[in-house]
DNA sequence: AGCACGCCGACT
DNA sequence: GTCGGCGTGCTC
């Protein structure tokens, strides 16, 4: 039997199948989805065996080395998904097999020098070898001994290169013991004991009582007992030591509240129903769920996912990154208990290969999990959701930059299940999907428990400053926090921090630190008192003078969150405040115990970044503040208005939530732009339809779609050259109704000493598009490979512009 | 990707 | 004649 392989080597010339025989042992073990160790050239590395073959057309075909897995690591149907993820991307085959699983499952290499022989080997190797058998072939390269001499070696059989292939992942283990033998035998060993053993003989005493396996760590607590008197029992052969393995269990101390369904609002219940009865006769549709904030999205999909669980099926729900909080977590476990996994970044490379495998092994029917979390091992999937569907962060923008959203379309086909897309303010591609009739609308308007959406005031902070206000708060902002502070209620403020971190500048000469390999304003960071670069690892003291004027002029603008922390501080002395950023939840759990703080009344106010906008439900919150709405408004991107809408959407929905009634306070500097207007008269419809008449206009998703190359080389002319020809060649193969614009200089010019230029074709049938593509990426191949050459990425529908 | 092979120029 | 540097092409 033959073996085709896919081999860990991502390039151009090996991207197909190798063959490789089986040998008997392996017979039945090597199938579709296990991983295998292969002879490739004079290496060996790890390779995913894609299909069987009775025979292959090449004449000399080498035998798997070894197996690794005893049930395949990837499902056909994952082979299969992997070849339509290559395809649609156009990333190697190997690399979209590697982005489904967890990163610890890749191989890792090791190349060592083997001495074969008991004999001298001359000076120099005898010194490299000093007495061992083995080095690491890194040591030879250092030890500067010459190839020719290693060869002549190697040809004497003398030495050997080896080569190693090791798997990443480690399971966690316990030692447990147990007694060898039983009763009678087990007395006899007591009585044979020296008078002096007294604690022996009470190990010994406890397995006459218990003879069971009991975990080691627990026996030697037990008789409060160390491992000094067990260990001469299992030399003596009477206790028997052996390890097994333990799941890390990220939540495992931890106890989850059981909840029982809700009954459903009218609205949940005409909403839910349709997608019940796609569960019910395996259909695949897409449903696109509008429901504004706090219509009850989360309970839909529980019982959704509950009739999935009844039928014995599974499901994958998806939730963005930033939204995995242990709220979240704790509804999903509350509801369905050990049946959930979890997948989320947080969590340890161990703890994310343990909960895959709850997956790979059925422990599990439920996986919630951010965008990876789509590629779970399932086999009978019955539903797939997507919460937030418009997030951006379910588009990977690196290597294989696949859409969640499209996979679980994808899946969902496969499987004949249904795919939930829920936001309450969807992608514009969604909705416009959605009113064509390519996806199912369903909506809920109304929020649970009658609580009406929030009033939302728009400051003009152009008029503060006119007014003589110069301070980030509104006089509007610090009456209604005054206000809440005095009726001990809680308010949570937001900062949109993207476009507005601080940035040094010198008040004489208006010189801005930049960082020196990047086009980019250095940010301040206070703690440290130095200027860091965010998107290379540049850092710097913070001048005390301009280094152009020396102006000892220079301060930092701009504003970050502890900035705005100070502020408030110092505007309302009384108030306890608790700041959330990048900064104050690095920290494992801290996210979590920062919002356990606020949730128990231990603060009046959170600040926070994008992280505090999404599932925060706390009722006692009556007031929401945007300190600069506009703040996304200003960035270069075609999605600025939709993001800026959505995200004062999501603000705006954390405010009077219960009870009582909330109130948003929206501070800007353009109030009459149609995106912050709408948001704040919860108006999506009439969003959509204005911001529709743009996307025609100029020509943007979803009337197009777009395909962007981003091209990088240090050198500027050379980036100019072959950007110019690539917007050249796709001008000339494309159809007259294609629109390739470029060489244009991307919106951050300069990375790490590398200048980047962008084409952007927007179009909307170019069925021969990616073999065109193709022919770039293969034509500059040679010149991609060089230590620090052409850097060429391809994006189709990118999110990030830039 | 990572490796061998082969050609070339430099050095003992 | 020996050694290292680099371009080329292959890996079942």
């Amino acid at each position: 039997m033959i073996a085709n392989v896919i081999v860990d080597v991502a390039s151009q010339n090996t991207n197909r199948p190798f063959d490789y025989k089986i040998p008997e042992k392996f017979e039945g073990i090597v199938q579709p989805g296990v991983r295998v160790i292969v002879p490739f050239g004079p290496r060996k590395i790890l390779g995913y065996v894609i299909s069987l073959s009775e025979t292959s057309s090449f004449t000399s075909v080498k035998k798997i080395t070894d197996v690794l897995d005893v049930i395949p690591t990837l499902t056909e149907e994952l082979l299969q998904l992997g070849k339509w993820l290559s395809k649609n991307t156009l990333s190697y085959y190997i690399s979209c097999l590697q982005v489904m699983l967890p990163q610890v499952m890749k191989a890792k290499y090791r190349k060592e020098l083997w001495k074969l022989t008991e004999e001298s080997l001359g000076t120099d190797l005898d010194t490299l070898f000093a007495g061992r058998i083995v080095v690491d072939f890194e040591e030879f390269e250092q030890s500067g001994i010459s190839y020719h001499t290693l060869r002549k070696h190697m040809n004497e059989g003398e030495v050997d290169v080896h080569y190693e292939v090791k798997s990443r992942e480690t399971k966690k283990t316990t030692t447990m013991v147990e007694p060898v033998s039983d009763g009678m035998d087990l007395e006899e060993k007591l009585v044979d004991l020296p008078p002096q053993a007294k604690k022996q003989r009470t190990i010994i005493e406890f397995f006459l009582e218990y003879p069971k396996t009991i975990e080691k760590k627990r026996l030697l607590e037990v008789l409060s007992t160390t491992n000094a008197s067990l260990k001469p029992l299992v030399d003596k052969g009477i206790i028997r030591e052996f390890k097994k393995e333990i799941f890390r269990d990220p939540y495992g101390d931890r106890e989850f509240q059981r909840t029982e369904p809700f009954p459903l609002t009218k609205e949940q219940e005409t909403a839910i129903k349709p997608i019940l009865q796609s569960i019910e006769e395996r259909t695949h549709d897409v449903f696109l769920l509008h429901g504004v904030t706090g219509s009850g999205k989360t309970e839909v999909y529980l019982q959704s996912i509950q009739e999935v669980i009844n039928r014995g099926e599974e499901a994958i729900m998806l939730v963005p990154e930033i939204a995995l909080t242990p709220q979240m977590v704790e509804r999903f476990k509350g509801r369905f208990g050990s049946k959930v996994a979890v997948l989320h970044s947080a969590l340890s490379a161990g703890e994310k290969y343990d909960e895959w495998r709850k997956i790979q092994r059925k422990e599990v029917q439920v996986v919630v999990g951010a965008r990876s979390a789509i590629f779970a091992p399932f086999t009978k999937l019955g539903l797939i959701i997507i919460d937030e569907e418009h997030e951006t962060s379910y588009k990977q923008e690196d290597r294989t930059r696949y859409h969640a959203r499209d996979v679980a379309v994808e899946r969902g086909k496969t499987h004949k299940c249904p795919v939930v897309l829920g936001s309450a303010t969807p992608a514009l591609e969604s909705y416009a999907r959605a009113v064509k009739g390519n996806y199912q609308l369903l909506t809920m308007s109304k929020r649970m428990n009658e609580s009406v959406m929030p009033e939302v005031e728009l400051v003009d902070m152009r008029d503060e400053l006119h007014s003589g206000n110069r301070s980030m708060f509104s006089i509007t902002l610090r009456e209604k926090i005054e206000e809440r502070l005095s009726r001990g209620e809680q308010v949570v403020l937001f900062l949109n921090r993207r476009g507005y971190s601080t940035f040094v500048m010198c008040r004489d000469c208006g010189h801005v630190s930049e960082c020196p390999h990047c086009d980019i304003a250095l940010t301040y960071h206070k703690r440290q008192n130095r200027l860091k670069c965010h998107y290379c690892s540049h850092e710097e003291q913070m001048p005390t003078e301009c280094p152009e004027c020396e102006s000892k002029t220079i301060r930092y603008f701009g504003t970050g969150t502890q900035k705005v922390e100070e502020a408030l501080q110092e505007l309302i002395p009384e108030a306890r405040v608790i700041r959330m950023d990048v900064d104050t939840t690095r920290r494992k759990g801290a996210h979590e115990s920062l919002l356990k703080q606020f949730g128990d009344g231990n603060a009046d106010i959170l600040l926070g970044t994008q992280m505090i906008a999404k599932g925060l439900d706390f009722g006692n919150v009556t007031l929401v503040g945007v300190l600069a709405a506009d703040a996304l408004l200003n960035l270069p991107d075609f999605r600025a208005s939709e993001k800026t809408f959505q995200l004062l959407t999501q603000v705006s929905g954390r405010a009077g939530r219960h009870e009582k009634a909330g109130e948003v306070v929206v501070q800007t500097y353009t109030p009459e732009h149609y995106s912050i207007e709408l948001a704040s008269q919860y108006d999506y419809e009439q969003f959509f339809n204005e911001e529709m008449k743009l996307r025609k206009a100029f020509r943007y998703p979803p009337y197009y779609f777009l395909t962007l190359f981003t091209i990088s080389h240090p050198n500027q002319l050379k980036v100019q050259e072959v950007t110019q020809k690539i917007t050249m060649f796709m001008q000339q193969k494309l159809s007259d109704q294609a629109y390739v614009l470029g060489p244009t200089p991307s919106a951050l010019t300069r990375i790490n000493n590398r200048y980047r230029y962008q084409c952007m074709v927007k179009y909307k049938k170019e069925p021969e598009q990616r073999k065109f593509v193709e022919r770039i990426l293969h034509y500059y191949e040679d010149e991609m490979k060089q230590e620090n050459g052409l850097q060429i990425t391809v994006d189709f529908q990118p999110y990030q512009l830039m």
